[in-house]
DNA sequence: GAAACTTAGGCAATCGGTTTCCAGCAGGCT
DNA sequence: AGCCTGCTGGAAACCGATTGCCTAAGTTTC
C-alpha cells in the first residue's frame, strides 16, 4: 500500500520489477509487446509501491490535462451549484477533474482566474452563473473549448446551454387550464430582469393562445416572499376575480400563499398556485406542497459538460443550446373538489 | 495577445528574444544574473505571444503544484458551500487552485478521488461535509496533508476544523435570557443527531448556571418547518407556559413561528424565538426576521484552508480546533415593550 | 601587457512519464 | 548450417520549465 513520504515513482516500480522504465511504462498501459510474465511482475511491483502516475508528467507529453476549469461569475449560489453537480458528475465520469472558481461578480478576479486556468492548461472552461441577461464573452479567442451554462454569452457563436424558460412559462399556464382555471394572474420579479420579463410574456403569449389574458395584468416586483405577500394585497386592491396565481420564483409563490391565507382564501380550493425553480426547500414547505417548474439546473450542468467534452474531442457545438424545463405537480394545483379537469 | 493555438512554449519566448531557454527562463523569474536590456526584451517577447509558463512543467520538477483537493463527503449541500467558498477565497489569496470533488456519500466515489487526487500530486486535501458524527478518516497514512472542515475526524490526531456549537447554543440561551426570558423551551432534530444533542445539552447546562431548566424537555423530531408546526401544539398541549423557544434550526424555528402566529400568540412580544444556522433565505423570510446561531461557515472554510497551507509548509495543528459561533440578533428576541432586558 | 576578476548568457541535467526505434535472441525454414 | 522472422525489452528522445555549472567575453589591477 501506500506509504507516506515521497510517493512512488516509475523508476521504483522499473527497479523493484528488474525492467527498464520504458517496459514499465508498456507493461502498465498494457502497450508494446512484452511477456504475460514480465507485464505482471511490473502490476505486482506498481501494486506492492501503491504506485500513482504523476498526472503532471503525462500532461506534459500528452498534451492534455484531463481538467476543466469551472468560473462561477457570481458568487457560488442556490442556482450555481446543481450546475455545479450536474457537471462535476458528468465530468468525472470523463475522468476528468475540476477546478472551481468564484469570480463573484468581479472582473478583476475572473481575469486572475482565467489566467490561472489557463496556465495549468485546462482542456476546457464551464462559465456559470446567475442569470439576468446575457453576459460578455470571457475574452476572445480563447487557445480553448468555452461552454456557458445557465447564464449565456452575448456572442451568439459562444455554446451556451439556458433553460427553456419561454417553454417552462407555458407549460405552467397550461397546466392551470388543463385543471380548469381561466382567471390566471402572474406575479413575478423586477421588470428589468431578463427572466421576469421572458416568463411573464410567455405566460402570457400561452394564454392569447387559448384566447385569455391575465386576469390582472402582470404584477412586477423583486424575488421575494414579502413582495408576494403585498402582491395579493394587490390582487384584492383591483377587485378582479382571479382562481390561479402563477408566480416567477417559489419564494414569490410562497409569500402569495402566505398572503392568501391570511385573508381566508384557499389553496388550491379557491386558488391554484404554481411557483418557479423547484427549489425544494420553498416548494415542499409551502401548505399545500408547490406545483413548480424545474429548470432542471442539474441536467443543464451535465449537457454543459458533455457538450465541453465534445469540443475537446473537436466537435464543437456551437450556439445556444435550450434546455427543457419540467412541470413538478404537487398539491397546490389539485383539482378543486367539484371541478373535472378540462378533458 | 493571447492567439487561439498552441498556446506559447516558452522556446518561442526565447527564439523571439534570441536568447537561450535558460536564459529567458532566468530573465522571466527575476533570477541569474543578465543585462536589464535582455530581461526586457525577453518580457517584451512573453507579453506579445501572451507567454503563460506551463504549470504541469512547473511542478514537475518543484515537486509541488499548488493544488488542493477538496472533498465533500455528502453531496454538495447548503453547509458545504459556504465552507467550500471560504476555503476558496484563502486558498486563492494562496494561489492555489482547487480541485472540487463530490463523493455524495459513496465510499467507493470517496475512494476514486481519493486516488485521482493523489494521481494529481496535489498538496493537500479538504474534507468536508455535513455533519453528523465524527467519520472515519479518509485512509490511514496519507502522502500529504489532510485537514477536516465542519466535519471531524475520529482520529483524534488529525486536524479538524469544527463550530463551536457549544458555545453557540450557550449565546443563545444567554441572549434569551438577557432580554428576560425565563421559561425557555427547545424544539430541535432527531435525538440520534450528534448536533441535535450537542446543543440541546448545551443549553440545558446554561441554564442550570442560572439555576433554571428548560420551561418543558426538549422536543426532539427532524429538521423540518413542518415538525417546528407540530412543536407548537406539543408545547401547548403540555400545559406549561412558555416566554422563548430555542430551535435546533433555523426551518425548525420557522415552523414553530408559524405555529405560534397560528394560535394568536405573538413573536416576540409573548414569544421570543431563537434559530441555529443563519441560513439567511429562512431567518429573513421569517416574520419577524430571526435571531439565530451563525456557526460562520465560510470562517471555518477559511481556517481550514490556513491550517491545511500551513501544514504544507510544515508546520502541521493536529487535533480538533473550535471555531466561534456568533448571535445574529433580530427581532425576534426584541424585549417586549414593558419588559427592560436584565442588567 | 598580462593575470585576476566580474559579468552575461549558453549548455545540459533534471523532474516523471510515454513512445519510437533498435538490438539481441530464439526458433523455423531451406 | 545459415538466413530470415518474430518476439522482448532496453536506450534514448521528448514534453516545458528550472537551475547549476561553465565559458567567453570585458574590466580591473599591478
Amino acid at each position: 500500500m501506500a506509504k507516506p513520504g515521497r510517493p512512488s515513482t516509475i523508476s521504483d516500480v522499473a527497479a523493484l520489477a528488474s525492467v527498464s522504465v520504458g517496459t514499465a511504462s508498456k507493461a502498465l498501459n498494457g502497450s508494446g509487446s512484452l511477456r504475460p510474465e514480465t507485464r505482471q511482475r511490473v502490476m505486482d511491483a506498481a501494486a506492492r509501491l501503491g504506485f500513482r502516475p504523476n498526472a503532471a508528467a503525462r500532461a506534459l507529453n500528452e498534451g492534455r490535462t484531463y481538467t476543466v476549469g469551472m468560473i462561477t461569475t457570481d458568487s457560488i449560489g442556490r442556482f450555481s451549484i446543481p450546475i455545479l453537480i450536474g457537471a462535476e458528475d458528468a465530468l468525472g465520469a470523463g475522468r476528468m477533474s475540476v477546478f472551481l472558481c468564484d469570480a463573484r461578480d468581479d472582473p478583476i478576479r475572473e481575469e486572475y482566474y482565467l489566467r490561472t486556468l489557463l496556465g495549468r492548461r485546462v482542456d476546457g472552461i464551464i462559465v456559470t452563473g446567475r442569470r439576468s441577461q446575457a453576459r460578455p464573452p470571457i475574452a476572445a479567442d480563447q487557445p480553448v473549448p468555452v461552454v456557458y451554462a445557465f447564464i449565456s454569452s452575448a456572442d451568439e457563436r459562444d455554446c451556451s446551454v439556458v433553460p427553456d424558460e419561454v417553454g417552462g412559462a407555458a407549460k405552467a399556464v397550461e397546466h392551470l387550464l388543463a385543471v380548469g382555471r381561466r382567471r390566471i394572474a402572474h406575479v413575478t420579479g423586477p421588470e428589468h430582469h431578463h427572466s421576469a420579463q421572458v416568463r411573464a410574456a410567455a405566460a402570457r403569449a400561452r394564454l392569447t393562445d387559448d384566447g385569455l389574458d391575465f386576469a390582472v395584468p402582470a404584477l412586477f416586483g423583486e424575488w421575494s416572499e414579502q413582495w408576494g405577500r403585498q402582491a395579493v394585497s394587490l390582487l384584492l386592491a383591483s377587485g378582479t376575480a382571479f382562481d390561479a396565481v402563477f408566480c416567477g420564483s417559489d419564494q414569490i409563490a410562497r409569500g402569495v400563499a402566505d398572503g392568501l391565507h391570511a385573508v381566508g382564501m384557499r389553496v388550491p380550493d379557491d386558488v391554484a398556485l404554481v411557483g418557479f425553480d423547484n427549489w425544494s426547500v420553498m416548494a415542499l414547505a409551502c401548505r399545500p406542497p408547490l406545483t413548480s417548474v424545474d429548470m432542471d439546473l442539474e441536467g443543464i450542468g451535465r449537457v454543459a459538460a458533455n457538450l465541453l467534452l465534445a469540443a475537446i474531442n473537436g466537435e464543437p457545438a456551437p450556439g445556444r443550446h435550450t434546455h427543457p424545463c419540467r412541470l413538478v405537480v404537487r398539491e397546490s394545483t389539485a383539482a378543486p373538489p367539484g371541478l373535472a379537469p378540462r378533458p
